[in-house]
DNA sequence: TGCTTTCTGGACTTGCTGGTCCATTTTCCA
DNA sequence: TGGAAAATGGACCAGCAAGTCCAGAAAGCA
């Protein structure tokens, strides 16, 4: 997209203006939801003029929607870390499922990056791109952990981490999915948990 | 809500045209999604004149996306049918989660009815009540296709069934939501099957 | 049949929202 | 320092979509 190409002849401030553009409307696009979301609303809260949001992503709010996707996406998983990336014990694990769940109940129904990416990602080819990718990595972390849980004799060596791994990630997606909507997180608590019991189950056969 | 009132004074025509307006709305929102619809569209679509949308539907666009949410609300459950209602041995589990795969591979990225309350049920009270109730509903039918496997001395009656049943349900939803946002039903079949295999773990300890 | 109520068509209004434009200020850098 | 390029402010425009209104057709009903 454009935003590389303009990053080349971008002053201090330019980069500057153009950050607390994205992040401040990634706050009003959660607060308040895609759909319900104006531009003018973005320049109010980032004391902006309409100029500077062409002049920084000149496709328009099409273009500042699908760079807040990015951003978000990319909070999404800095912000599981370091658990997401050692997830080699139990222990871990579970402070992971702590981690993630904290986050999202503080969120609460104030439209999480979730929803952001669930809502954009319909039709449009580079915001469904973004969602894409984000799942792929998401879901390529957690196999990892799995894969490091069979490496030290905790899981059997025969389960089937990728689809473990598929499960896992789809109960969390739709447990934030309901907590958004119903602003209760048992679903979400109810599926790590089970998939994490999941694991704990496929013992190594070998070991008991 | 007013619909109710409505009905008193609604002739047959009355009744007709109002059905084919919500069939009507269900179907372009699904197929363009909520943010990308007017009522022209609906308008269009149903061969009807804005003042029919507007007698029908007083309260304006509102309204008849309320009415719509319940419309697509209702179906959820209807198409499961019979097997959502007779969950009672493995064979019919799978039934079950054959026709659920099914049914959502072939709505594909034509955003199905999973999409538009969660589209909806962000903010609108309304709507939210519709979301909460189906889910409800749902959790229910499948806690009780659980319980009748106990019953049937097929799973051990340890096993806690609400919790299986919102691990189940929220695994079901993100695989939706995933199928939705990349087209890929993996992670939905991922999370049924593997919410089903925890079931059938859950032998119970006295038969072997 | 004749009167009332409901139903329908479609022109019209109104407000909002994304997007354009240009003048002005600030920053860069040679 | 001085000119070019970037950054900024804000008035302005155009289109669209929700909602209003009223006149006329069709049903209901006694």
């Amino acid at each position: 997209m454009g935003a590389e190409a303009m990053d080349d002849t971008l002053t201090r401030k330019g980069r500057a203006t153009r950050a607390r553009i994205v992040e401040g409307a990634a706050h009003v696009l959660r607060e308040q939801g895609v759909g319900f979301t104006t531009l003018d609303d973005i320049r109010g809260r980032t004391g902006t003029s309409k100029s500077q949001l062409f002049h920084y992503f000149p496709d328009g709010k099409e273009e500042l929607l699908l760079a807040v996707a990015q951003f978000e996406a990319d909070r999404i998983l800095e912000d599981q870390q370091p658990h997401l990336g050692q997830l080699d014990s139990w222990e871990s694990w579970q402070r992971w499922r702590d981690v993630v769940v904290e986050r999202y109940e503080l969120q609460g129904d104030h439209c999480p990056s979730g929803a952001l990416f669930l809502h954009v990602g319909q039709a449009r080819p580079g915001a469904r791109a973004i969602v894409t990718e984000l799942l792929r990595q998401w879901q390529g972390q957690l196999a990892r952990g799995m894969r490091a849980l069979q490496a030290n004799g905790l899981v059997a060596a025969e389960l089937d981490v990728e689809r473990a791994a598929a499960a896992l990630l789809a109960g969390l997606q739709g447990g934030v999915a309901i907590l958004m909507s119903t602003g209760d997180s048992t679903h979400l608590k109810a599926a790590i948990d089970t998939g994490i019991e999941h694991l704990r189950r496929a013992r190594p056969t070998t070991a008991a």
